[in-house]
DNA sequence: CGCCGCATTGACGTTCGTCAAGTCTAGTGG
DNA sequence: CCACTAGACTTGACGAACGTCAATGCGGCG
């Protein structure tokens, strides 16, 4: 457990926008500054947080990469999402107070921590914040409406095009190249997140470089035709 | 569009336990009836939203059953949901102030308005409330992992089983059989929820049949073997 | 009574999983 | 600095599970 009591400033914070809501007078700002006084830094391969583990906070990631996954019973293992910088993480312990997934860095990374009790009652009075909340909540919702349609009813090039297309669609909004990614997580990941077996991601890798769609050099990766992808995932209706 | 007026109190409710939260003041409680003013029959096989319409309510089920289904671009269709009496419906709609799925109804239904800016209001008043609406959020975005791992990890009996152990637990929680059911969507609908095509489906309950472990006729469904469901499954690890 | 939508069943094809062999790369220690 | 190793990745051959297409059955409703 690696904890940093050193004051940090949403205000000043460069992923603000992506992780908090707009339009906040000074004095609002201040105050969620003050819930948010406390970073920890995760190191990569280990845990934020783990099924079964209390829940108490919320987590904003500031740097770094993490993937969510949940087992079932019998040793199956499901990644839920991979989340990266902006973005919020731990929503799943709110209903049981429990974390029901574990958390993963998949990099080294840092977190701002977000006592829950505190969002509570901070957005009690700030309705920006409540709203905010209200909003992240329901898009993670949406998003995995995205993810059970595709687990649902696409075929392994779908899947992989979206994913691809997702990540770099994301990796852009924070100001990184839309056409280059580096892969944080391995195929069997990846696999796992689409409902496919690594072997299938690495053949639909393949697939996709002999096409010309894109350049693999192991987690390297460089589009070289977007809206090809994009004609694999949304294939025109035969007219 | 079918709205009454009539007032409905939450305070007598018998779904109360299921959709609102308990230990209330009554004063509290009173307000929350006044939120909850009207109520919308929906007759079956109409929408009580539709992708795209303006999100304004959100929507307890009093009575029926309803599916939610996003479309995709060419045509696909997924079921994301099957909800029941004392479940809420329309979080989707929240993010973006815009409905992304479609909620059909069943059978004829009944339901309560939730004006979701009085929900807000009323949240910073009453703590109870706000902590209730964040756990609704958070249980189903949980409820969603469990569906992305059948989706991503099982095979087509596995997620049969799953389904029909989900529903009649469901439907015991509201008082009905264990054992027996009556599948208010067709085969089709449960093939688009668990990805399967509607002959799949009907071959898996066939199969159940064969096995001892169902009896079908039609949408009537009796569980013989709810263990057998269970190890289903879960397969046991060889061990 | 007859129609229509839903469900079942069979034959066959496709996609993806499984198993296995082999390659590449980054990290480690001599 | 280089050899060695472990983990990640790629590729091929084969098979199982599920999808597709088509014929038929069944039940409810007008």
């Amino acid at each position: 457990m690696n904890l940093q009591t050193i004051k940090v400033a949403c205000s000043n914070c460069n992923l603000r926008e992506l992780c908090m809501p707009m339009g906040l007078k000074p004095e609002e700002l201040d105050r969620i500054d003050q819930m948010v006084a406390v970073r920890r830094k995760v190191k990569r391969g280990t845990t934020l947080f783990r099924n079964g583990e209390v829940f108490t906070s919320l987590y904003a990631i500031r740097t770094g990469f993490f993937k969510t996954s949940i087992a079932s019973e019998d040793g199956r293992d499901q990644v839920t999402g991979f989340q990266m910088a902006g973005e919020i993480i731990g929503l799943d312990g709110i209903v049981n107070d429990h974390h029901t997934c574990d958390a993963v860095a998949l990099e080294d990374a840092e977190v701002c921590v977000m006592p829950f009790d505190q969002i509570e009652t901070l957005s009690r009075e700030v309705t920006a914040l409540q709203h905010h909340m209200h909003k992240i909540m329901s898009r993670e919702i949406v998003r995995e409406h995205g993810v059970m349609l595709l687990l649902g009813s696409m075929r392994a090039e779908e899947r992989l095009a979206a994913f691809l297309l997702n990540l770099v669609q994301r990796l852009h909004a924070r100001g990184f190249s839309q056409s280059e990614l580096i892969l944080r997580m391995t195929r069997e990941e990846i696999g796992s997140y689409l409902g496919l077996k690594l072997e299938t991601v690495s053949r639909t890798f393949s697939k996709f470089v002999e096409d010309g769609i894109v350049e693999v050099k192991q987690r390297h990766v460089r589009i070289i035709d977007t809206d090809g992808l994009r004609r694999i995932v949304t294939p025109q209706m035969p007219s």
